[in-house]
DNA sequence: AATTAATGCTCAATCGTTTGTGCTAATTTC
DNA sequence: GAAATTAGCACAAACGATTGAGCATTAATT
């Protein structure tokens, strides 16, 4: 019926009158090369099932240095950008027969770095984590002892280790073409956390659309330094206030762009026609919005599952562990948000 | 530097020259208890610390049959309800020295018992499930096997454990309630789940506040299946084509209201002009949708931190583990989708 | 001075697997 | 019919920690 608490090897050897040795290898698929009869075979794996024996995992952990879990580190996971990935990751990792051990470093490198001292502790067999970005040299350092990860949204153009990440870059330009094809040339940018790849490339993508259209750089209308709501508010207030105010705003997150919202409405403005908005970072509720938002929209789906199989295929020992980036492509999503002018 | 891969007892044994045991002892604070020489004491620790010596968790877990680690199964981690808690459970763990398995059962029962399963064999210390609510004698074993758990949201009235659950009942009073007060009469109930403890407690609540106010109950109000997006449309496609079309709609989920309001918005009506509508289980966005959405809110920090707090609390073996249902309140947040008429 | 008590530590078993090697009996080979 | 294979398994040592019991040595007691 349920599973006995204590069937171990030894159990079923005696009951089969053979040795623990014999039961292990038939159960885990070595009677051939060990040479253990077919008739020993079936008694064994009989008796096996009649107990309802599950191996102890942490005896055999021990002995073969291998956990079958994965950690993932993650900077919020109640940010549904990341809870997303997540789900694809845990998904993913079960059907491999993988469990995945979550770390929330709260956006803080010092509890990354926590966090990976604890899943180095627990003999993780691998890692996949969303940085916070600001730092690297622990990351490198996880890479030196031959831990396999794989990094995902965030990455360090400084090292060698897979990395999947939206096209930022490309994104971006796609937005500020958007925004320049419907007449806009004061366009504000209300960045993330400064210094992270996804920042730099998203900064770079607004600045080179810029220069494509030969419009020059207002560095006033660059504001903002981290991914959150709060940001987004403190962001579009100081830009609602410059003098020269800009006709549209980039919030480079989902939240960013809440936080926008939230200081456009109490402000008295009107989206698009006061000002126009767009955002990084599609979210479903985008759509029911008022208006319902022109977003970046990023594949959650391929960021989450290409990097659990990237990082499942490395552990399998497969050569194909390509130290390179893998691009996921991103999409602009017209809505209502954008006005013509 | 880098944590020495192999520093084990036997090596600071050797090289303060005392036993294994010995340091052992030293290490985990019973130096005392076993009457150790201050001398040693420091010895070791100082040699420990040198070395970067960080204990094989695995073994130890073997031999003292605790892995410090929580199993956390949620229907859906991507859903912001169920990653908002699960992030408090991490952060409270994590602090308390254990760590999460995050298990994603899908909304599937099979699924559920699959982790459970899962997070047995790897010999967590407890559990806090969030369940699918449908079934609930795969839940009631694990308390056979006496390892401690505690359930979220949605819970068995017919098994003694400790529940954390959100007054549903007064939540889905106080929206009938209001909407009453605000010349309602005709109110169309979208429910989730069928048969899980959160959909009866909304429902005695909307039955019962009709009750309270002398309105009868129109069966064909009531309509719906599972707490998604897609079935929030379906059920209001269906009562918006009703011959007697209800003036007020009740989504019993966050996600349920989102597909009301697209199916709204695909009949060209309007909130709250043409319909009213209030949301179960508020979301920071819900200000800004169009129009903000009057909604029940639950909270989600409380539901999260009073269940691993409990959980943790029978881990240390505190009797007070009181096989009792908590309740946390809710809360009206009233915007503007409920018109008065 | 002999006995008892306290001090400071070690031995060896144990947790449940896995694995290299070795051993016996049956079978084949020449 | 002796030697060489092969089949079929068991022994015992890992993996790295914890723990009850025990053993010297020194100090205290009578």
């Amino acid at each position: 019926m349920s599973a006995n608490k204590n069937t171990t090897l030894k159990v079923i050897a005696e009951r089969a009158g053979v040795s623990a040795t014999t039961v292990s290898r038939v159960l885990t698929g070595k009677s051939r090369e060990y040479r253990i009869s077919k008739k020993t075979e079936d008694l064994v794996t009989r008796i096996s099932d009649e107990l309802n024996y599950e191996p102890d995992i942490l005896a055999r952990s021990l002995r073969i240095k291998q956990t079958f879990t994965v950690g993932m580190i993650v900077p919020d996971i109640s940010n549904p950008f990341f809870a997303s990935i997540t789900r694809y990751v845990e998904n993913e990792s079960r059907k491999a027969g993988y469990s995945v051990i979550v770390c929330d470093s709260q956006e803080d490198t010092k509890l990354e770095k926590d966090a990976i001292r604890i899943l180095k502790m627990r003999k993780v067999d691998g890692m996949i984590i969303c940085p916070v970005g600001k730092e690297s040299k622990h990351i490198s350092n996880i890479l030196k002892q031959n831990i396999p990860v794989v990094i995902v949204d965030r990455y360090f153009p400084e090292f060698d280790v897979p990395c999947i990440v939206s096209d930022n870059y490309d994104g971006s330009v796609q937005a500020v073409n958007y925004l320049v094809k419907n007449g806009h040339r004061k366009i504000a940018f209300i960045q993330g956390v400064i210094n992270t790849s996804v920042n730099r490339d998203r900064l770079k993508g607004y600045i080179d659309a810029h220069e494509m259209n030969n419009i020059p750089i207002n560095k006033s209308f660059i504001v903002g330094e981290d991914f959150g709501e709060r940001n987004g508010y403190i962001g579009t207030k100081i830009l609602l206030n410059e003098p020269d105010r800009p006709t549209a705003i980039f919030g480079t997150s989902n939240l960013i762009s809440i936080g926008a919202i939230r200081a456009i409405k109490e402000e008295h403005l009107k989206i698009p026609d006061d000002i126009s908005l767009i955002a990084f970072d599609d979210q479903p509720y985008f759509d029911f919005l008022d208006p319902p938002i022109t977003s970046v929209r990023q594949k959650k789906d391929d960021l989450g599952n290409i990097s659990i199989s990237l990082l499942l295929n490395s552990l399998r020992g497969n050569i194909s562990y390509e130290k390179k980036r893998i691009m996921v492509p991103t999409e602009l999503i017209v809505r209502r948000s954008v006005r013509k002018i």
